[in-house]
Order: C-alpha cells, then structure tokens, then sequence
DNA sequence: CAGAATGAAAA
DNA sequence: TTTTCATTCTG
C-alpha cells in the first residue's frame, strides 16, 4: 500500500500531473507516507501494546523522515499553512453564521464573516490572533523546513491533493478515509490523508479532547489566573501545549526519539485515565445509585472501557501508577457491567461519572501529575477529563458555544481549583432508545430518585435550547452557576445536549460542547453547552417530520433524568420543579417539544438545508457523526455505531508529533471564544452596553434585518430587554478574560474606530474597495434573495461603528468594567436578576407549550413570566422566528 | 472547481 | 506591492 501511494503521490506532487503539483506549499511529510503504513498496520493490529510500541516507532521515524524531508525534500511537505487569525474566525462562526442564514451561501457567509471580523472588538482579534500566531510559531517549529508557498512559482494546484483532500489537519478526514480510503486520496494524498486518519477519529477524538479541555482551561486561563489558585502557570503551560508539541515532534524527529511524544501522550492518557480511575472511585463510593446506571450497555462500555484500559496500559508501561489506577479502573467497570440493567441510564451515568472522577483523584493525583505534565493543571485535567468523555460521547459536534462560555463560566476559583466535575451532557440518545423500550417503568423510578436531577436536566435542556442557535451560554450559565455554588455538594450536573449537528461531523471533531462542568463540591459551574441546534443527521429526520414530540417525548425525558443529577445548580428551581412533579414530565414534554420543535429543528432545518447537500460526503460523515456524538443513541437508529467504536479505539499513539500539533490545535481552537451572532450585532452598537440598546437597537437590525434578520433582531431585542448587557459580558466571560482587559478591549475599539474603517485599510484595500462594490445576495429566510447591497452593508456597519463610537465616548471603558463586575456580582448574588433568569421550569414548560402552539406566531413570551428567563425565552423566540 | 473574506509571507 | 494560500462550502 504505502509504497504504492507514495509512489503515486511523488508523481503527482512532483510532476504534476495535469496540472503542477503544488508541492510548495504543501509540504506533506514522508512521515505521513509511513504513518499511513504504521497506521493501516495499527489499524489492523490494533493491539493496546502493540499500538503503542508502533506508535513510538511511528513517531520516531516519521519525526526524523520529516526533519530530512523537510530540508531537502521538501517538496513533499505537506503541512498546510498555518490560518491566520481571521480565518481561524471564520472557522470559529462560520457555522453561526450559516445557523443565522440558512440560506446564505457560502461567500455570503465569507463576508458577513468578514463584517464580524470588522466589528470585532480588538481584544477579541488579538485573541485570534495570538492563537494563529502560536499555531504558526508551533507548526514551524514542527516543520522547520516549512516554505509558505513561492509565491509565484508555482502554477499552483497542485492536482489532486489540494483539491478534494485539504484534509483537514486537524480535522480529520472524514472516516471514510481508513478503511476505504477514497480513490482520489488514495492516490496522492492518501498518506497524508491516512496520518490524519490516524489522528482522527478516534484518537482526536480522545485526546484531542483532552488537550481541548486543557486547551479550555487556556482560554479560561485567565480566569484561572485571575482566580490564581490553581497554577498560575497553567496558562501558560497551557499555552506552550502547541509548542511542547511542535518541540516534541522536532525532538523526537531529530533525536528521532519518540519518548518525549510517548510522555507527552501519555500523560494525556494518563490523566484521562486517572480521572476515570477517580472518578469510577468516587463514582462507587458516590453513587450505588449510579452504579446501575454505570452499568451501561455493556457495548459501549465495553468499548470505552478497552479504551480506558489500552489508555491506562499505556500509562503502565510508563508508570507503575497508571497501574493502580487502572486496576481501580478495572474493578470499576467490572461493576459497572455488572450493572448492565440500565443501559440507557449508562451513558448519563458515563457523564456524571466523569464529573465525579475529577474530584479526588486529582487532588491526590495532581501532584504528581502536574510534575509529570508540565500543562497539566487541575483545570486542565478536568477539562481534559470531560472533554474526553464528551469525546466519547459526541465526539463531533459542532457547537462551538459551549465549552468557552463553560469555562467562563466558572468564575468561582475554587471550582478550577478542585476538581470540578464535568457534566456531560449527555446525550439524549439513548434515552431515545429507551424510549423506545419505553417506558420502563423502572427507569422511571430510577428517575424519580433524582427527580431533581430531571428537573435540572430539563432546565439544562431548557436552557439548551435557549442558547441554542448561537450558544450564548453564557448568560444562562452564569446564573445558574451561582446557584450551583450556593448549592455546593453535589452536583454532578449534566447538559442535556440537545441535538447534534448533523454535520459533517468529519470534518470537525472537535466538538465544541464539550461541557465541562465541575461540579465538585462547591459549585459546579456546569455548563451546558447547548448546542441545541445541532441534530443528529439521523435524529433530523425524525424530529423534523414529526414535530410531534410523541416520541421524542418520551426518548427524552429518560435522557434527561438520566443525565440529571439532583443537586446541581438551582436548587429554587428544582424546588419548584419539585414542587410539582408531575408537571416535570409535562413540562419536560413541553421542553422537549419546545426544543424539538425549536431550537433543534431549527438547527435541523439547516443541518438538514445544508446536510443534504453533502449527501455524498455525508454518507462518510455520518459514520462519524455516529461515532462521535451520540453515536450510541443516534446510532441505533443509524447504524454503525460499532463501527465508530471501532474507530474509536485507540490509536491516540501514532500520531503524535503532526497530530498531536492538530489536536492541539484544535483544542485551542475550540477554546476560542465564539461569539454569538448576538454579540456581533449588539457589538455593532455593542461595545456600549449601556445605552447601546436604544441606538443599537436601532442600528443593529439594520444589520440583521439583511439577512435573517428577524429572527435576530427579535432575540437581540429580546435580549436586550432583558439583560442587555450581559449578552456582552458573555462574551467576556467566554473569553474568560479578566475584567481588566474587557476593559481594556472596550477602551481600545472605541478610540479607533470611530472615524471610520479608514484606518485599517491595510494591503488588501483592493479588497475591500472591491466588497464595497459587491453586493451579497443573502437569501432571507423564505428564501428569497435579498440583494444587499454592499453599499447597505456598509451602510450598517458604518452605523454601528458609529453608534459604538459614541457609546465610546460615553466613557464604556469604565462602565464596561463596571458592567462586567456588575454582571459577576449578579451572577453571584442569588437574588439577582440573573438567577432569576431561570425561571421556574413550569413558566418554561409552559412557554414552550404556547410556542408550540403558536409556534407561527412567536409573541413574545416575556409576557409569560415577566421574569428574566431570558436566556430560554430568547432562544425560544428565535427558534420560532426561524421558523 | 471558483470564489468570498483576511492576513501572512514570499517574491 | 503583488501574489499565494490557508478554511469553508455553495453553486
């Protein structure tokens, strides 16, 4: 094979087949070449042990390959050239941007995109901004040799491997890749396409989530800074995750020694596996309860467990630790398997699980694991932890909200600081499935043991689907982490993650929703990440046909009770909750419908717009989507879901130095802060919390209105009536940055940017001389096309800067500092508005009722409760609206 | 496959 | 300065 696809690929790399091979620019490794071999070995004999061992091979070949390749040969790098900042934006919210405007094409896209980047606020930029730069400096690093592409030599194209395969670094192709590697691939790229098999699936899947977890910490680095308790380092241990990789890949590859990368991996391994050790520990000693649930569905498990194990073997060989904790591990999955009775409960369980194991183990383990990882903080490994098991879990999705706003989230110090628990939440799916079984009454029983734990969960998903569209997580969230604090103990939350996006899970793995959550003792910040838009490409259907809920109803209440954990965040809510159970289900049909109907067949309709499309592709990123998301559940209906464990299974190995760059890249591109679509257009007016609402209201749907507007104006006025300004902060608080420099960003936008654009003009003023003049059609959303014209694009952001400047001048930097602080103490104090944003679910059940009902007509729900619900109300209304 | 956007780098 | 190319995906 290998020599056979190598062979091909010289020969089109340097010959060009038709056309000239783009050698330049790409640089494609031979390791890659021989990674793909090591790989399909691997693949094969996916031995635990084996693996490793090929692994350290791999990595010490490949890196050596490549150090000489890249020197001399470099014709064949392969690498593609690191994203600057704005495209890493792009990437970020091209996905919100396409939730907005369904219709919207892609170049449509490309310049709304473009509009954001224009309004974006500084600070936010210079985000990206060192994130592309530390992804060059740690991909240079890894390529030394690297050549960013002669300009003009080269006719360019390359043929074959530019076009279809761009796999994706990080982004692993999509599955089809291993086994069946497409034709064209397997031409030229596939070695190239094969490494990133390699890193992919599963392996990205794993680790790449853990080092996304940490890579959230980063983001949340600050916080954590600020908060300073944990390891005033982590950021930047954090930070240097991309370097260590990239000096770690050029170590081994010029020492040709692997043992730096093994460590390196291992230590992700080795954490996650303590983690799991812990958590099972606690898990047993916790939950009895749980225990049935644990139980899983043996598969599952039993596949997850195999990874566990080959992750923990791993550490073995490394340290004589890892050894005790596996065994602890093992006894822990034994008793999880005995519990086999409520399968469905399982993988909530596996979530809660998770949470749970971050506690203890790190306290005791961390020690040691901070010497062993360099990064390794508490926060990280928590993140780590979850993220890896929301890996298992939904492996691809797409939502991005969620894990920045999570971590924001957490504001309370000690959360980082101790281990939090992650909530996952969890998937619905298998609910589905027990739906299916239905019933059981038995479940329900289980259920109502933590009748709470419902509630919650259906707040979560309430929540869920408020956020929905664009994951403005944050507001919801920080509310309820305050009650979660005041709650304190327990609280293992779970998020109840709505849909999933279909999507072509291929190409982007990393699932954003990651949710972390501590719960930990104190408070437990949980977040949800919410991306209730996305759907499952399986679910869409359904859900899409039939509103109906019926089905779904029942699919997810389990899920949710499942996954929900009693304590949790608000205690008044559940209270209430509690208060009339019986209403929970209710209202837990409601929300579902709500959500189903809603947030989630909004999102599916534009999955589906979309998805459809890629029906080809799709076929490949289905197998994906299975098994990364829900696979579980979804798969069922789907299909393969023994396939995604398969590919699951572990290979973390063999990628190392390039993957591990990847996966590093992509946690930290996951750990970005997006931004809803809110934001931009608030930040239009934005930046000026405090009297933005009337001239921004004004201004803004100006803007929206171009597109989708409604739906977007509603939920900003929404919003804004609401609590206008914490839509802001929580993009701060995404951000995770401290106050300070919210301050700082606020100031800064406003001096510039008051003239006008002509300051930036920078090189590309062609360009944008150039966007002036053209026009998007943006399809509104009864699909019509709108022209706008660039002039009134223009026009808008003109306004908006305008308007922003002024706010400026109103003197934002102090106010915003003030906002923000405001906006913590809020979150902080119980009473406070934001709290209240919760609402009893009842008001939420019965607002999705009357949407539901209205579903056309989406008056405003605020009459409902009066009450802040916003978050939920909000999304609510925008899903109508998109409707 | 072109192309929309921005930015970095090479020429 | 100009040209490539990076990402994403529709048309």
């Amino acid at each position: 094979m290998k020599g056979s696809n190598r062979n091909k690929d010289h020969s089109a790399d340097g010959e060009g087949a038709g056309k000239r091979p783009k050698r330049k620019c790409l640089q494609w490794h031979p390791l890659l070449a021989k990674k793909l071999l090591d790989f399909s070995e691997e693949e094969e004999e996916e031995d635990e042990e084996e693996d490793i061992d090929k692994v350290q091979l791999l990595g010490a070949d490949g890196l050596e390959q490549d150090v000489g390749e890249t020197d001399d040969e470099s014709p064949e790098q392969r690498a593609r050239r690191p994203m600057n900042a704005f495209l890493l934006f792009c990437k970020r919210h091209r996905s919100l941007v396409r939730q907005e405007h369904p219709r919207l094409d892609n170049r449509g896209a490309t310049k709304i995109l473009a509009d954001w980047w224009a309004v974006l606020d500084p600070k936010e930029k210079q985000k990206y901004t060192d994130m592309a730069k530390e992804y060059k400096d740690a991909f240079m690093k890894a390529n030394p040799g690297y050549k960013w592409c002669p300009t003009t030599n080269k006719p360019v194209k390359s043929p074959t491997p530019t076009v279809n395969p761009r796999k994706k670094l990080w982004a692993f192709p999509s599955e089809s890749s291993r086994d069946l590697p497409s034709p064209k691939k397997a031409k030229t790229e596939e070695m190239p396409q094969l490494n990133f098999g390699m890193a992919d699936p599963t392996q990205m899947g794993g680790l790449s989530m853990l080092l996304l977890a940490g890579e959230h910490a980063l983001g949340t680095s600050e916080i954590s800074s600020s908060t300073s308790h944990p390891d005033a380092s982590s950021k930047q241990c954090q930070a240097s995750a991309l370097f260590q990789f990239a000096e770690i890949s050029s170590n081994t590859s010029q020492l040709g020694g692997a043992e730096p990368v093994k460590r390196y991996g291992k230590s992700a391994l080795f954490q996650l596996a303590e983690m799991c050790l812990a958590s099972e520990g606690v898990k047993m000693e916790e939950s009895k309860l749980m225990k049935a649930k644990e139980s899983d569905g043996g598969r599952i498990k039993d596949l997850e467990k195999g990874k566990e194990q080959r992750e923990i073997k791993m550490e073995k060989t490394d340290e004589a630790r890892s050894q005790k904790e596996a065994e602890f591990e093992k006894s822990a999955k034994e008793n999880v398997r005995d519990s086999k009775e409520l399968r469905n409960f399982e993988e909530l369980r596996m979530d809660d699980t998770m949470d749970i194991k971050m506690e203890d183990p790190k306290e005791i383990k961390k020690e040691e694991l901070e010497e062993d990882q360099k990064c390794s903080h508490f926060p990280d490994f928590s993140y780590s932890a979850s993220s890896k098991i929301i890996i298992s879990d939904v492996p691809s999705r797409k939502d991005h909200m969620c894990h920045p706003h999570g971590i924001m989230i957490i504001e309370d110090p000690t959360a980082l600081n101790k281990p939090e628990k992650l909530k996952k939440k969890k998937k619905k799916n298998k609910m589905d499935r027990h739906g299916n079984d239905k019933s059981t009454p038995k479940k329900t029983c289980k259920k109502r043991q933590s009748s709470e734990s419902d509630i919650e969960s259906v707040i979560y998903t309430i929540e869920a689907v408020a956020k929905g569209d664009w994951g403005i997580e944050k507001l919801g969230e920080t509310p309820r982490k305050k009650v979660r604090t005041s709650s304190s103990g327990k609280g293992s939350i779970l998020d109840a993650k709505p849909p999933k996006k279909k999507v072509k899970s291929r190409e982007k793995k990393m699932s954003k929703e990651k949710s972390s959550d501590t719960t930990k003792e104190s408070r437990p910040p949980d977040f949800i990440n919410i991306s209730a838009s996305k759907n499952i490409s399986g679910e869409v259907p359904e859900g899409i046909k039939a509103e109906p809920l019926t089905p779904t109803e029942d699919a997810l209440p389990p899920s949710l009770s499942g996954q929900a954990k009693p304590e949790e965040s608000d205690c008044h809510r559940k209270i209430e909750t509690c208060g009339s159970r019986k209403s929970e289900r209710s209202c837990k049909g409601a929300l579902y419908k709500t959500l189903v109907s809603e947030g989630m067949l909004t999102s599916l309709r534009a999955n589906v717009d979309r998805g459809k499309r890629s029906s080809g592709k799709g076929n490949s990123s289905d197998h994906e989507g299975c098994w990364n998301e829900e696979s579980w559940t979804f798969n069922q209906s789907g299909t393969s879901g023994s396939k995604k464990f398969k590919k699951t299974k572990p290979k973390e190995d063999s990628l190392l130095g390039s993957a591990k760059l990847d996966e590093e890249f992509e946690k930290k591109f996951n750990s970005l802060p997006q931004y809803s679509p809110v934001t931009f257009d608030r930040k239009c007016v934005p930046v000026p919390r405090k009297k933005k609402k009337t001239g921004n209201m004004a201004s803004e749907p100006t803007k929206t209105s171009k597109g989708s507007g409604d739906k977007w104006s509603n939920k900003q006025l929404f919003l804004d009536a609401i609590h206008p300004t914490e839509a802001i902060f929580s993009e701060d608080k995404n951000t995770t940055e401290p106050a300070h420099k919210v301050k700082n960003a606020l100031s800064i936008p406003n001096t510039p940017e008051p003239t006008t654009t002509q300051e930036p003009l920078v090189g590309s003023q062609k360009r944008k001389a150039r966007k002036t003049k053209i026009t998007h059609l943006v399809r509104t959303a009864d699909g019509r096309v709108s022209p706008a014209g660039g002039t009134l694009d223009d026009k808008p952001k003109e306004q908006l800067q305008r308007s922003l400047p002024k706010v400026t001048e109103s003197g934002c930097s102090d106010d915003c500092s003030h906002n923000t602080e405001a906006a913590e103490t809020r979150s902080s104090t119980p009473e406070m508005p934001a709290v209240s944003a919760f609402f009893s679910l009842a008001a939420l059940a019965e607002v999705a009722a009357m949407e539901n009902v209205h579903r056309g007509q989406r008056s405003t729900p605020l009459t409902h409760d009066g009450q802040p619900k916003e978050m939920p109300q909000a999304p609510v209304l925008i899903s109508c609206a998109d409707q």
